[in-house]
DNA sequence: ACTGGCAGTCGTCTTC
DNA sequence: GAAGACGACTGCCAGT
């Protein structure tokens, strides 16, 4: 028996499905083009954190790196 | 100074910077999809395992259910 | 220069660092018991499958498997 | 029926939850330093970033520094 | 093939 | 109370 409940259902879980094929192709791009830059040398583990930096508001990233570099400093990380 | 190599690295970060976007999207919509859902009455929580079942292989899944099953009976989990 | 400030942070840092180095054995031991499992034939995926239904209330265990045996009847998912 | 089997699973299962417990409890015990830490007007995530610092042995960490400039440099993220 | 590290997902807590 | 952000955990992938 599938009646127009279950249908709704399987329509929602279909369009999620779908959905996530899509975020999947774009999260095996990126895979890609990490795969490349570490290829021609680059450290993907460091170009994430610049992602990450990059993703910040210039004034939010300033004060963290300040508070980052007084809190280093009050225990020898120099 | 913004020799080729800054330039290099710069694509490839700005790159990764616009399929991360494109996955954010993805990604909202898939959450608006399960706020839907639940609108009409759907337990996300609970579709979300659905999803996970159904990307599996019928025979890894059944296989799966049939030791947890044995496993629930072994804790008397009925 | 390590005045009073500096020595405070110091110290929860510390006592964090303590923690997580507890926490970490104990992880390690829980790895440990997976793997002794997994050595005797049980397979550990199930095993961190029942370990989280038996973390539930029986009650909302009872009705969380009634409304995915539901949604699983929906999608043919028997 | 619970034959040897059973309780062999059984005993795996208790000790896992056991070990759970614990590591749940000096999971708290660190929220509690950084909830305390913040009280007293420290930056919880600023300190998570210091704790990971140390974490890394002193040459991978200035070696990481040194990178993550260079490509900060590279994009004007001065 | 296995172990360790990393990223993505899930759940929690705080904020609005 | 819901939404958004953050941190923790699990699963996956690469390296050995």
């Amino acid at each position: 028996m599938a009646d127009a409940t279950d249908d709704r259902l399987r329509l929602l879980i279909e369009r999620i499905e779908r959905l996530e094929e899509e975020k999947k192709g774009i999260a095996d791009d990126i895979r890609d083009v990490y795969a490349e830059a570490k290829a021609v040398g680059y450290d993907p583990k460091i170009m994430r954190q610049i992602v990450r930096l990059r993703k910040m508001k210039p004034d939010d990233r300033s004060e963290m790196e300040a508070i980052l570099d007084t809190y280093k400093a009050a225990l020898g990380l120099g």
